[in-house]
Parts: C-alpha cells; structure tokens; sequence
DNA sequence: GAGCACTGC
C-alpha cells in the first residue's frame, strides 16, 4: 500500500515557437511564491500580483495586434488587473468602456467588488457590473465593466457591433460553454468591421493554440489589410504564471477497478503517512460522494486509529445551503478535513488550505444525440486540462500532492488534451434562436471555434419550426419568433408562456416556468426521502408536476414566504425566493410583450393545453400492456419511465409530455404532466403530420 | 425507486 504511488511531473507549460507571425512571451519559470504582508498599500499589493511584470507586454501586444490571447494560471491577478492597466492606459476616454466576461454571475459580482476597492470607487459608478436581473452601472460614468458572456451576447441584440466598448476581454475562455463559444464567434465577425475593437481571450495554456487559429484571419485577407494602417490582424499569445506552489503528482501503478473505493483507501493512506492538511477529493457525483462517506464511517468504526480526527464533508450543488458552508469553516486544530466534491469545486468554488487531492479521473458530463434529441448525463474520463485544474487545486497555500487514480500511461497516451466544448454536447435550440435573432441567417455556415454537427443543427431548427417559432425560409416568425427571442428562457418555456396568452391562464403559466428555471425547488438529502415524499403528498396534483408547483408556490404565498412553512414541507426556501423574483421579471417581460397577466383560476384543463404547446415534441405514450410503466417517445420511439421523484410515479398517465429526461440506467422523465393526445396534433400538426389517427387513439 | 456544473432582457 505505501508504494501504491509513483510520483511523475506535470506536463511542462507549452513553450511555442514564434511560426506564422505569433509573438509568445514565454513567463520566467520562477516558482512565485512571495508571500503578501499585513498592511502593504494597495498599490504595492497590485505590483506584487505576478501579471505586473508584463503590464507593458500587455499594453503593447493590445495596442498592436486586434486579439491577444493571455496565458494565466489561477493567481496570475490577470481579470482584476488587465482591465485597469487598459483603463490608465487611456481605453476608456472618450466615453469608451472596457468590458470583461466572466463565465458565472458571481464571479462577475466577485471580481466587480474587488476591481472597485482597488481602485476607490463606489461599485457601479466607474466600476459596475451587469448580470441577468441585476444591472449595476452607470452609462455615462462606468469605464470598466464586468459582465457574464450570456449577458454581452444580449446587449448584441440591440448594438450588433457592440460600439460602446473599446475592448472586450473575454475571461476563463478555456471552458469553452456555449454562450463563450458563440461570442467568440460573433467577436470574430464584428472584428472585420471594427478594426477598433480590441480583444483579450484569457485562456488556459492546452487551449491557447486553437484559440490562436481560430483568430487568425486567413492569408489572403492579411495581404489585403497589410498595407492598411491599424492593429496586425494575427494574434499574440503572452504567457503569465501563477501564484500557485508546486504540486507533486503522483499516478497509480495499475489501473483501478473501482474509484470510489480507491479513492477511499488513498485518503486513508494520506491521512496515515502525510503530515497534516486537508483533502480534497474529486468524485462525479451525489451517489459516489455519499458511498464515499459511507465507507470511510464504516472505516472510523472498526479502525478507529485509522481514520479518527477526519472530519468528512460532501459537497455537490443539489447540498442544503447551510451543509454546503461547512466546507468553508476552518479545520479544527488536530483535525483533517475532507471534501468530498463533484466539479463544482474545480470550476464554481475555491476551498482555501487544501493541500492533498485526489483525483478519479472522472466527472459527469453532458452528452447530446441529435437523432434521439435526448440529452444525457453519464460518468465520462475528463480531460488533461481538467486534471491539471483539479491538481492545481492542492497548490493554494503551500506545495501539495495530488493523487491521480489513474496510471500515467493512461494520462500521457489516452486521455485527451481538452474536453469537448459544450457546443458539441448540447441540444442547440437556445443556440439557434439567439444567433437568428442578432441576424445571423447562414447558421449552418457559421464560423464557430467548434462547428457543431450538422444534425444537431438541422434538429434544433427543425423543432423551432414546429414551434413556430422560426417560418419556411428559417427566418424568425413574427411576433411569435420575436418574441420567444426576447425572452430569457428555454424556447419551449417561452414558447409555453405565449401560448397561455391565448388560453387565458398567463398567471399559472408565468409561476410554472420560474420554477421550471430553478434547480429543485424541494429539499433533497441523504435519508429523508420519505418525509419528502409525504411532503409532497400534501401537494400533489393529478395532473401532474406543474400543477404541483402551482399548490407549493400558493403556500408559500400563503405563508408570508415564511422560511418556516418551507422547513416543515421539504421546500427549498432560497429556491422558493429565486421563483418570486424570477416569476417578477418575467411579468414585466411578458407586459412588454402584450401578453395579458391572467388567471384561470381552477381550470387546469388550459395550463396542460398551454404545457403542451411548448413541450409536444416531448410527448409520451404509456406502452399498452406494460406494467412496469414503461412509455415510449411519440417522435423517436425512445424508452422512458417516470422519474420516482414524480407526482406522476407510479400514477402512469396514459399521455404525457415531460420538460426534461435525467439517465442513469435508464431515461427518466423529470416534472411529467399528463395531457390528452388530441392537443398535440393542435399544437404542432407538422411535427406529427407522419402519424396516422391510429397513434392517437386512447 | 432517485438528481454534474453553469447560465441568459
């Protein structure tokens, strides 16, 4: 056991030469490790950040080149620093405003605050940030501006050329989601007709390169603009290193069978051999992390010299707000903590002190089959990138191990160098009608970082069209199409939101969707499924989920939104909160869009109706003589069962129609409404055009 | 009979 280990090194940072007119400033290899002192001036804390070292390259390559592609590692001070060298370096006179996007609305928040006190302003005057609901700037006023990538590609419906900004720094570009990807996209084709805008992608090392050639503008277009005045159209790549401190990585010998239980033994083994310091240990997901648990309680128990002085701690995003703060308190003294994580703490969260990492080699991923339009999750080898992500996570506050499960052969010779983006994963109806609203007709044609299959393409248009959402020659429908575009949802929530119009039950439909756009709005945990279960009982409707949701928000209502009332029926109060505010601003939209906020009060009859006008496409039918519930896809024939968390579990409506599927073994539908099959043909008669009366018949 | 993580006027 105590040789398990065979310790290997970190893949050397890229190190590229100068070919096709790239500039790389390779970073000094100093292993930074100065500390920061107590009461150093802000000033000197900013010099003291490693990115200073190159805050003239950085003004340099941007002033000359239209795109720079900057190289930094966590601690680098690159999004707090780079826009204010822009800032003193004179991009924002004139009115101009830098723009920096961030991947997550807290971090926008975050980094926002932080770049205010550096600077001695009040947040939302020179320095401001916009996220979905919650715009704190100033026109006029704010010079520097921090905002999520959804929110730009917004701001592009109404100024395609987005001329208000003189640079877009586009952060944490590497985790290439959808909305990073289409703006990048977009950067590339405003570019061409604004050769005053510039750009930053910040970017990790593994991805710099495609990320260079995708904005290399190609050879024939250089020799055009050659003898023009203006920035080289070639982009630069300057590389920046961290903060953090070595992190020794160590590969298993042999392939293992089971990573939760060699997981499990590893942090054993630290724990017996390594001198104190917590543990961070990467699993895929709540199943892994709670037999995780299981297994090192069941250690403590019959080895108590093994495994005492752990303090073992889950953390995933379905956790209770208050049992995910537990992984911020500090380590008792003698103790060793142990988090026990999903991705959520290599991407969403930081964990300060930890010093040991374990690493599965696995994560849950999404995956999208185009021609059975069904999403799936399932435990997937994350990439090299990811890996040393998750191993620099070890490296905050002093040199670290990580622990990789897997060999080193596997890591050098089979695992790939960058996972793929989100685009290639992903159902692309959100996709598709964004792009169509900023004008973009040839979709198909698009330049993308990552060209998106063909088929996932024709599908997503394909079901726009059923929706009506876009006409014959692709064009946005209107107003219907218009319309959907403005609304910040699912298409087919939108969708379902203008039908209720129509069908006079806005006021049901509107609380539906909000609910629909929040994570859970019940509280899920280990052990408590029954009394969850009962809860729910007390809310459950015959028709389904979304009548369901209709009782719980009344209640809380009801209750004064008493926190209370939320405790006592299982109900996740934060949730609960986000779907009145959420419920809020989709009325003000809807009102801008003429749509008449009204009730049906107990007609639940319209709500189904206005359900299905959005979700026909996910429709399914109860296979007759089957009586372990099994329903099959009236589009692709696809198998599919209640989920247990249902209303519906084991009710088995002949009809339903579903808003999402979760796999595990098998496709399970998630918040399932029943509906009569004659209301599909209504509401989409060319999606099921090809189906005889025969299928519909009860 | 059971849920990776983000996000959007």
């Amino acid at each position: 056991m105590a040789q398990f280990w065979k310790p290997g090194t970190e893949k050397p940072r890229l190190v590229d030469d100068e070919e096709g007119g790239v500039l790389f400033f390779s970073a000094s290899a100093s292993s930074s490790s100065s500390s920061r002192f107590g009461y150093a001036s802000i000033e000197k804390q900013r010099q003291r950040l490693p990115v200073y070292k190159y805050r003239t390259a950085i003004l340099y390559l941007v002033e000359n080149h239209a795109t720079t592609i900057i190289v930094g590692e966590t601690g680098s001070g690159k999004t707090t620093q780079i826009p204010q060298y822009l800032k003193e370096a004179g991009w924002a006179e004139g009115g101009r405003v830098i723009a920096c996007t961030q991947p997550r609305r807290l971090a926008v928040q975050a980094v926002s605050a932080r770049v205010a006190e550096e600077m001695g302003v009040t947040l939302g005057e020179e320095v401001g940030y916009t996220i979905r609901f919650e715009d704190l700037t100033n026109s006029g006023t704010t010079m520097i501006k921090f905002l999520t990538d959804g929110v730009l590609l917004r701001e592009m419906m109404d100024d395609p050329l987005l001329t208000k900004y003189s640079v877009v720094m586009v952060d944490e570009a590497h985790e290439r989601s959808i909305s990073t990807d289409i703006l990048l996209g977009l950067l590339k084709k405003i570019q061409r007709r604004r050769p005053d805008l510039r750009l930053i992608i910040s970017s990790a090392t593994i991805e710099a390169k495609s990320m260079s050639a995708f904005f290399q503008t190609s050879k024939r277009r250089r020799a055009l603009e050659g003898e023009e005045l203006g920035p080289r159209m070639d982009p630069a790549i300057l590389s920046v290193e961290g903060r953090g401190f070595h992190v020794q990585i160590h590969f298993v010998e042999e392939p293992v069978q089971d990573y939760v239980q060699a997981a499990v033994s590893t942090v054993l083994l630290i724990h017996d051999q390594e001198p104190m310091g917590d543990i961070l240990v990467f699993l895929t997901g709540q199943d892994d992390i709670d037999a995780a648990i299981h297994l090192l309680n069941e250690e403590a128990q019959t080895n108590r010299k093994h495994s005492s002085g752990l303090i073992l701690l889950p953390l995933y995003s379905g956790l209770p707000r208050a049992e995910q703060e537990l992984v911020f308190s500090p380590t008792p003294r003698g103790k060793r903590k142990v988090v026990i994580s999903t991705n959520i703490a290599e991407t969403s969260l930081t964990l300060e002190g930890i010093v040991y990492l374990v690493d599965s080699g696995f994560s849950k991923q999404k995956f999208y089959n185009p021609i059975s339009d069904i999403e799936n999750l399932v435990v997937a080898p994350i990439s090299k990138a990811s890996a040393r992500q998750r191993a620099g996570r070890a490296g905050r506050v002093r040199p670290g191990k990580c622990y990789r499960l897997y060999t080193e052969e596997y890591f050098s010779k089979e695992m790939s160098a960058e996972g793929i983006p989100e685009m290639q994963r992903s159902n692309l109806v959100s996709c598709v009608i964004q792009l169509k609203a900023l004008g973009i007709d040839n979709i198909l044609g698009f330049d993308w970082p990552a060209s998106p299959s063909p088929e996932a393409m024709i599908r997503a248009l394909e079901i726009l069209y059923s929706l009506g959402i876009l006409d014959d020659d692709a064009k946005l429908t209107s107003p219907a199409g218009f319309q959907v575009a403005e609304i910040p949802l699912e298409p087919m929530i939108s969708k379902m939101i203008l039908s209720s119009n129509e069908l006079g039950c806005s006021e049901e439909i509107l609380t539906i969707a909000a609910v629909l756009s929040v994570q859970s709005i019940w509280v899920y945990g280990r052990g408590v499924h029954r009394e969850l279960d009962e809860a729910k009982l007390r809310f459950a409707a015959a028709e389904g989920d979304h009548v369901t949701f209709l009782n719980v928000y009344k209640g809380f209502l009801q209750s004064g939104k008493s926190s209370q009332w939320c405790h006592k029926n299982h109900v996740n109060y934060h949730a609960m909160k986000k779907v009145v505010e959420i419920r809020e601003q989709l009325r003000r939209i809807a009102q801008r869009l003429g749509i008449v906020v009204k009730s049906c009060e107990r007609d639940m009859q319209v709500v189904r109706k206005a359900v299905t006008a959005g979700f026909f496409a996910n429709a399914c039918r109860l296979e007759a003589f089957s009586h372990s519930g099994m329903y099959k896809t009236v589009r692709g024939s696809h198998e599919v069962y209640i989920h247990p968390s249902s209303v519906l579990f084991r009710v088995n409506p002949k009809w339903v129609v579903y808003h999402s599927l979760v796999s595990t073994d098998r496709q399970y539908m998630r918040n399932v409404i029943s509906i009569d099959p004659s209301w599909l043909i209504e509401a989409a008669p060319h999606f099921y055009q090809h189906h005889g009366q025969n299928s519909f018949g009860k």
